[in-house]
DNA sequence: GTGAAAGCGCTAACAC
DNA sequence: GTGTTAGCGCTTTCAC
C-alpha cells in the first residue's frame, strides 16, 4: 500500500494525497475527505521511512536511560511513549552505562537512525556521554543537569518543593530528629537533593548537623550502608529521609534486618518513586517526580527547540505520596 | 554526510561504498579498507531510513510488552536492545493494554514504522490485540501462548523444568507441605505454571490437595489475596510457591503485615524474577526466567523466519536463584 | 486548488 | 571487481 495506490483510489494525483496527508489547508475540504476515507479504507499510513528521507525529518527522538536496573525508568518509558506519540514523533529507546562502547554504540544508532532530538533522562549524564553527544550537534534535553552547548536544554525538578513537601510531612507528624542518606556527592543530582533539603529544614526551623547528613553508594546499597551507619551510632534518627527510592528500599531492608519497625521506631521517606513504593512492606511515602511530567516536559523542550530554535528550560513539580512509612515519632 | 561524500572522499563509485559497508565479498579488499576508512574519518554512517526504503527491510523489530507496571519488562527492554542491535536490529518499543484505542495506536506504529517483526512478551496476549496482529500479516514470535497464524511462532519457557527446581528446592529443604498461589487461570500462562508445579510435585512425591491451589487475582494482588486466604484457614504449610515474582512480593507483603517472619514461619519461592527480588526482605528465592535468553530466542526465532520463511518454536529454561525467602520448614 | 516532476540516500540490476 | 543508473515512497517546488 502506498500513495500512489491511494491517489488512483481517490482518483486524485499523489500531490493530493500528501498534502490531505499532512492537513496542509490548500486542499480542497471535499477532496481531502475523499482521499481520507480512501486511505482508511485501504489501510494507508505514509511510510515513514520515505518521509523521514525527504523532509530531513525523522520525527524520531531519542530517549536515554541508564543501564541501571531501577523501574522507575520502564514507568519514564511508558510516559514517553505516550507523549512522543501524541506529538508525532516515534522514540528510540537507549540504555547507556558509563563504558566508551556503549556510549559508541548509542551514538550509532542515534546517528544511522536520524533522530532528530535526544532526551537524556539519566539524571547524572557522564562526560564521555554528553561530550561525544554534542560532537553529534544533535539538539538535547539533559534532566537535571545540562551541559551547556548549542542545543542543549534543562528540564529542572523542583526539588525545592519536593525536599518541602517531605519536610512539612515529617514536622506535621512532630519530627525533629531527621537523618538524610544521600547518594554519591558527586553525582549533581545527588548534590541537588541534598542543598533542598538543607534548605527546606531550615525552613520548618529543623536543625541538620554534620552528623545528620550521610553520603553513601548509588542505588540500593546507599540505604543499606546508610541504615547501617546510623545503626551504628545506636541512636537512630525519629525519621530518615533518602535521596531517592531505591535508597530508601534499601534503608527498609537493612532496618527490617536489624528488626527496626518502620514507621514505629522510624520513619521513612524516599524520593523519586515508582511502582515499587507499593510493594514494600510497609509500603512507602514518597516524593515522586512524575513520570508522564518529566516526558511532557522534555518533549516540550525538544519540539520548541526543533520549531523555533529557541532552547527552554522547563520545570517539573513533585507531589507527595503518602503511604505507611511514616508516622509520628517513637516515645523517647 | 552521505555516501556520494563517501565515495568521493575514497574516489570510488556510491556502488563500491555501498558494498563495502554492507561487507560485500565482491568488493577488492584493499579497496573496502579504503572505504571503511574514509567512513571512519567523515563518520559516515548509512541512512537507515534510504537504506530501509530500497531495499523494503526496515531491519526494525517491535516488541510489544503489556502497559503493566512490572520491573521485568525494563530488563527485557534491555535485552533486546542488546541482542537485537547485535543482530542489526533497532527496536520499536510499544505498550499494550486490552483497550482498542491502544491496539490501534500500537497497530498504526507497525504499519507505518514498517517493522518487519514483532516479538509480543506480553506472557498473555489479548485475542483482541492478535487478531490485529494477524490482519498486519507481519511474522511475530510470542512468549508462552501462540495463536495459530502463519508468521507466528512461539518462545516457550520451560516451566516444568522451572517448576522442578523450586521444589526440588523445597523438598530438599524438608517441605511436605506447600501452597500454590496462582495468577488468574484464565490467562494461559498462570494455567501452565499451575500445570508445571502439579507436575514437579508428583515428581518428588508431594501431595498437592486441591486447598493447596490458591487461584487469585493478577499480580502483586495475587500474592496479597493468596496469603491472605491461607491465613485465614489458620494453619498455614510451610512453603508458598508463587506464580510470579510481584506475586510473591504481594505474599511477602501481607505475610509482614501479619507478622508471619520469612522465612522462619513459612518459605516463600517466586517466579519469573527480576532485580526486584533482591530488593525485598527478606530478599526472594525465585525461580528466573532470564530476560537475555527471552530476547535471545525471540529475535533468533524472528531472523530465522525472516531469512528462511520457517517458523521455529524457541525454549529458554530457567534458572533458581536462592536467595532469603526460603528455609528448612518450622519445627511443628 | 491541483498535477507533473525532481530528488532525498541508498541498493541492486546491469553493463563493462 | 567496479561504475552507471533506475527507482524505493514520499514531499515539495513549479507550472497551470
Amino acid at each position: 500500500m502506498n500513495i500512489r495506490a491511494v491517489a488512483q483510489a481517490a482518483r486524485v494525483s499523489v500531490s493530493t494525497v500528501s498534502r490531505a496527508m499532512n492537513y496542509k489547508p490548500t486542499v480542497n475540504p471535499a477532496i481531502a475527505q475523499r482521499v481520507w476515507k480512501t486511505a482508511r479504507e485501504l489501510n494507508y499510513l505514509p511510510n515513514q521511512q520515505a518521509r523521514a528521507l525527504v523532509s530531513g525529518h525523522s520525527r524520531l527522538i531519542g530517549i536515554v536511560i541508564p543501564e541501571r536496573t531501577d523501574p522507575f525508568f520502564i514507568e519514564l518509558i511508558r510516559a514517553f511513549e505516550e507523549v512522543a506519540i501524541d506529538s508525532g514523533f516515534e522514540i528510540l529507546v537507549a540504555s547507556v552505562s558509563n563504558d566508551s562502547e556503549r556510549i559508541a554504540r548509542c551514538m550509532g544508532r542515534i546517528t544511522a537512525s536520524h533522530v532528530e532530538a535526544v532526551a537524556v533522562m539519566t539524571f547524572d549524564a557522564e562526560e564521555a556521554f554528553t561530550d561525544r553527544l554534542r560532537d553529534l550537534a544533535v539538539p538535547a534535553v539533559f534532566v537535571d543537569t545540562a551541559p551547556e552547548f548549542a542545543g542543549a536544554t534543562a528540564v529542572r525538578i523542583d526539588y525545592d518543593n519536593g525536599a518541602g513537601q517531605a519536610l512539612q510531612h515529617l514536622a506535621a507528624l512532630g519530627h525533629r530528629d531527621i537523618a538524610f542518606i544521600s547518594g554519591p556527592l558527586r553525582l549533581p543530582s545527588a548534590a541537588s537533593r541534598l542543598i533542598a533539603f538543607r534548605k527546606a529544614a531550615q525552613e520548618f526551623g529543623i536543625h541538620v548537623g554534620a552528623e545528620q547528613i550521610i553520603e553513601s553508594d548509588p542505588a540500593m546499597r546507599a540505604g543499606i550502608a546508610g541504615a547501617e551507619k546510623l545503626l551504628a551510632r545506636g541512636r537512630l534518627p525519629t525519621a530518615i529521609v533518602c535521596s531517592s527510592e531505591t535508597c530508601a528500599i534499601g534503608a527498609l531492608y537493612r532496618l527490617s534486618q536489624a528488626c527496626i519497625r518502620v514507621p514505629d521506631n522510624v520513619s521513612v521517606i524516599g524520593f523519586d518513586g515508582s511502582c515499587m513504593g507499593d510493594m514494600t512492606f510497609p509500603s512507602l511515602t514518597s516524593v515522586q517526580v512524575p513520570p508522564l511530567g518529566l516526558a511532557r516536559a522534555a518533549v516540550s523542550a525538544l519540539c520548541g527547540f526543533l520549531e523555533r530554535r529557541s532552547p527552554s528550560i522547563e520545570r517539573v513539580g513533585t507531589h507527595l505520596v503518602v503511604r505507611q512509612s511514616t508516622t509520628v515519632p517513637r516515645a523517647r
